[in-house]
DNA sequence: GGTTATAATGCACACGTTAACATTAAATCA
DNA sequence: TGATTTAATGTTAACGTGTGCATTATAACC
């Protein structure tokens, strides 16, 4: 690589000292017009920019952000999108550190920020229920300035933006509740999961509000897999003596899934059986019959994080802040004729 | 942030100078056994870490590259993976530069390397044919080390890793001549991309190789679309004297695209009509039928791409690599009873 | 035992920038 | 006019590491 002009290069230049053209790289308003503009414009004769390494060391501040995520599923694109498109708004840069085993795995995600390579990080669906992991508590510990995309299961509280499962949920619900059903069931997620309970929570606050009768019979838990939801369904559709016309789905492989099982029993979705999903799968766009669907909003979660890490470093004491964001619900062939 | 220990720090503690300390943490032989542990001792107490920035600053290294890519769709998914896990097993960090408009955006990505953030840069899916685009001529004229995935139209070779579209649409029109089609016609992607003409071009080398008769009758364009392909596809199969009893699309949308063409027109998908395509798409495993394709080695691209960037920068002047790599036929519904 | 090779460590500067403090020149005031 | 404020720039020391060279202490040699 070839040596890049440093501020000196451009100080000797315009024969001044490099504090001088220090000071008009960052806005100094002591430095006259005159050299000012002698300055900048050798600066561009030389092409010279920063070194922000330099500037980092003597800063400790590196203008860069990381995304910590355990696994990239189809979910964290958007995302990462939203995170990426802000951080290039704000002029500032981002690391991605990626890994399949967070939980237990000895090297600490603290040392990167310890390292003063960033300045804050992001954290995605990271799930823990009462302790802490160890790298979290690093984190928390050395005041590393730090938000969390989707919530906890844990009792203590912490910055982060997430989907507003209880909006969607009941969007979904209501949905179905105006196109004539009285009996809703629910394949649900992992209650392993935030989103598996939160969204099982809101489905029977959503039965409540719409003054529909929750039936335990016509309630099964795919895990979130294609397979399982398929045989909770089929299970619930041969077993249960009041058969339910409509099924919520906490994602839509589920649903696909227990479109799937519909059929193969012989029932027509949605005639016999209306599915509604959760996430908005390219698959379920193309699916057969296409899944009715809740689409998060993942690229403003991104955006909205960044958004939220920038207040925490400018002011690392203020309250713990969370944001739930709204879903778009999209209407297809599995819900409606 | 707290304030962590500096190679200063451990030195007082032992008693000997940062530089000591600086070469035990090289592993420079000169030091002796003694002092070294009592180093690597008060080290692990004080939990010592390098500072990245520092370091960098000196060494001109970051020991962090680069992806640039220009857009992030579910194929980049993969090769980021493959990438960040690479990083990840050799000590890089990585950064993501993600841009919707590359060529014409008047910011410089070579800024990024210009400030010494990182080592070499990765680049995704930029596509030109005779003038290379200012911000990669950058790149070339300041020596920056840098590996494409995906290759160009353009005549001058580059450091580059991708598909191989001959071994793949090979495999693919193999099968489906094996399976007993002698009229296979295909829905080709948009020519301006690599993909869309090497897709093509292979199709019929492929076809020439297995003996088979091109018909330019029963070929169309989709653009890589649903839309398109499934408008092309319904042309050719009312027009043409001699319909085809198989068709190759060069990506998955299209595929489902036909698919839904054919079945709209009362054929059956494969009894009728046979059906590949290529990506191996999420939606392709779900369509119905489920849509037999190839799969492209999207993770192993990545790792092989961070490879080939640490062979360019251990020697800048070797001559250019291109590595393509095989992808795996995926047999399904849409091709075989 | 003195000379020389060798092993182990210290010293001082460099990397490119920022920023506190010092200095000079110019402008304002009494 | 001389004192004093203000504006503009220079000096210098950080930031945390790495490294060439100098300096010891130790071992080997004759």
């Amino acid at each position: 690589m070839k040596k890049r002009p440093t501020i000196k290069d451009v100080a000797r230049k315009v024969g001044v000292t490099h504090s001088t053209v220090s000071r008009v790289i960052n806005d100094n308003p002591a430095i006259s017009g005159r050299t000012k503009d002698k300055i900048l414009k050798a600066m561009k004769e030389l092409s010279y920019q920063p070194n922000l390494v330099a500037r980092g060391l003597v800063r400790r501040k590196t203008h860069a952000f990381a995304l910590i995520t355990p696994d990239l599923n189809p979910h964290v694109l958007p995302i990462i999108k939203g995170i990426s498109d802000t951080c290039r708004r704000l002029g500032y840069g981002l690391m991605l550190f990626s890994t399949d085993y967070w939980i237990g795995e000895n090297r600490s995600y603290a040392e990167v920020v310890r390292n003063w390579l960033v300045d804050g990080v992001l954290i995605y669906n990271v799930i823990y229920h009462e302790d802490v992991p160890e790298n979290i508590r690093e984190l928390e510990e050395e005041n590393i300035p730090c938000v969390f995309i989707n919530k906890f299961l844990g009792k203590n509280k912490v910055n982060n933006v997430s989907v507003d499962n209880d909006e969607a949920v009941f969007k979904a619900v209501s949905h179905l509740a105006a196109t004539g059903h009285k009996r809703i069931g629910m394949i649900k997620g992992g209650m392993l999961s935030v989103d598996g309970v939160e969204r099982f929570n809101a489905f029977r606050k959503s039965l409540e509000k719409l003054e529909i009768e929750f039936d335990e019979n016509i309630t099964g838990c795919g895990n979130f897999f294609f397979s399982e939801a398929y045989e909770e369904m089929k299970r619930i559709l041969c077993s249960s003596p009041g058969r339910p016309t409509a099924m919520f789905c906490a994602n839509d492989l589920m649903a696909m899934g227990a479109v799937k099982a519909a059929e193969d029993m012989g029932l027509k979705v949605p005639q016999d059986i209306a599915v509604a999903g959760f996430d908005d799968l390219e698959a379920a766009r193309f699916f057969k019959p296409s899944i009715t669907t809740l689409k998060p909003p993942l690229e403003d979660i991104g955006g909205k994080a960044i958004e939220m890490l920038l207040r925490v470093i400018e002011n690392p004491s203020r309250p713990v802040e969370e944001i739930g964001l709204g879903s778009r619900l999209i209407v297809r062939e599995s819900s409606v004729v």
